[in-house]
DNA sequence: TAATTGTGAATTGTTAACAATCCGTTTGAC
DNA sequence: GTCAAACGGATTGTTAACAATTCACAATTA
């Protein structure tokens, strides 16, 4: 299970990261347009890799794109695509699960265990930007162990969800219900894994 | 139902769609990389708008982008995950004629008796890309009269399962399924589509 | 005044040159 | 002969200048 290759970001795949943890925190609005030069400068790079990584983000849903006038920050889905993406979403990762669980190893399970931690201190410290983080990191690792393919998908769901963190108030039962997910985890039982996981998307 | 903003397509999604159209179309080997000047040759333009289309369908998962070393075509998926791919297909396509069947309009029907007229020329002449291209257009009108947003995550989900349109050996079943599904949307009737099309997609 | 047409700055789209990286081949040491 | 380092062509990555388009606002007309 390794994920080594991962490591090595290109430039674009920072800068996209940056950004979408940014939007996806809330940190944006949708009513400016997102302005290119403005990034460039920001990022210390000129507009080229700025561009592929709008383009990029665009395509992944957490920006809309359009010709000759840039993007915008997406808006969320109505509620019946809501909840048909939340079930894909929840489709996915228990499929991801199952495939991946009984290939895990501890390495694997310190690693969810970091994430945990950090999840932790950061509902300690009500820091919503590293919660959001923290919570879809966890996700993403058990669909990228499974499937570097299913990922992209995954990602592109989870965007288009734009979950807004800021309406949160039970910082506790965040942390718990992820400490369940991490628990079955590391016992290798998938259906408690999978019920955590599907309590814990809602 | 309006579409007409689609009409209108960029520069560089023409290419994206030419290309795609060609990948999925079994026209290119997985063996030999993509050159980015021998495209940009052919298409008349500079690298650039090549690069912003090869970034797209490598986002999309009909190529695969390595740092430096440029893109490649797509490996089909393990059996497993082609599985999942499957039923997420279906439950979208379920789910977005369940949202649009009673807002569509007489010209929708004839748009879609003219996809059908084609596929069912396409299937006369035996033209293996062409019909890829009317098969996957019918669904595609469908998914994109309920949503645009999912129709990027439909998009991806498709790419990725590379079907292999060059076993197929039934013509004249592509296009009674097809007929089946026109009928059942001109009829308004829910269920019967939704049939139709999950007995389309195995 | 209201609607329309210019006008120019701001912004996105494209290009070509340059920099960095990769990869097959050659060279050289052991 | 084998292996590893070094070279060079080919390819991708980045940049800055230029072209095309959009948008806000002023000027013009009815």
């Amino acid at each position: 299970m390794q994920l080594a290759e991962h490591s090595v970001r290109s430039t674009r795949e920072q800068i996209v990261d940056t950004l979408r943890a940014e939007v996806l925190a809330g940190a944006w609005t949708n009513h400016a347009p997102v302005r290119e030069q403005v990034l460039a400068e920001r990022f210390g790079v000129s507009r080229g890799p700025i561009r592929d990584a709008l383009q990029e983000l665009s395509r992944e849903g957490v920006l809309v794109y359009r010709p000759n006038k840039g993007v915008r920050v997406n808006t969320p889905p109505a509620e019946a695509e809501r909840q048909l993406l939340q079930a894909m979403r929840r489709e996915m990762e228990s499929f991801c699960l199952s495939q991946c669980i009984d290939q895990l190893t501890p390495t694997d399970d310190e690693q969810l265990a970091d994430i945990l931690a950090e999840l932790t201190r950061a509902c300690d410290s009500g820091d919503l930007s590293s919660i959001a983080d923290c919570d879809l990191a966890m996700h993403r690792y058990l669909v990228r162990s499974a499937s570097s393919e299913l990922e992209a998908i995954w990602q592109s769901i989870t965007s288009r969800l734009l979950m807004d963190y800021s309406r949160i108030d039970r910082f506790d039962q965040i942390v718990s219900e992820h400490e369940a997910i991490v628990e079955a985890v590391k016992q290798r039982d998938l259906k408690s894994a999978q019920q955590a996981i599907n309590s814990n998307i809602i």
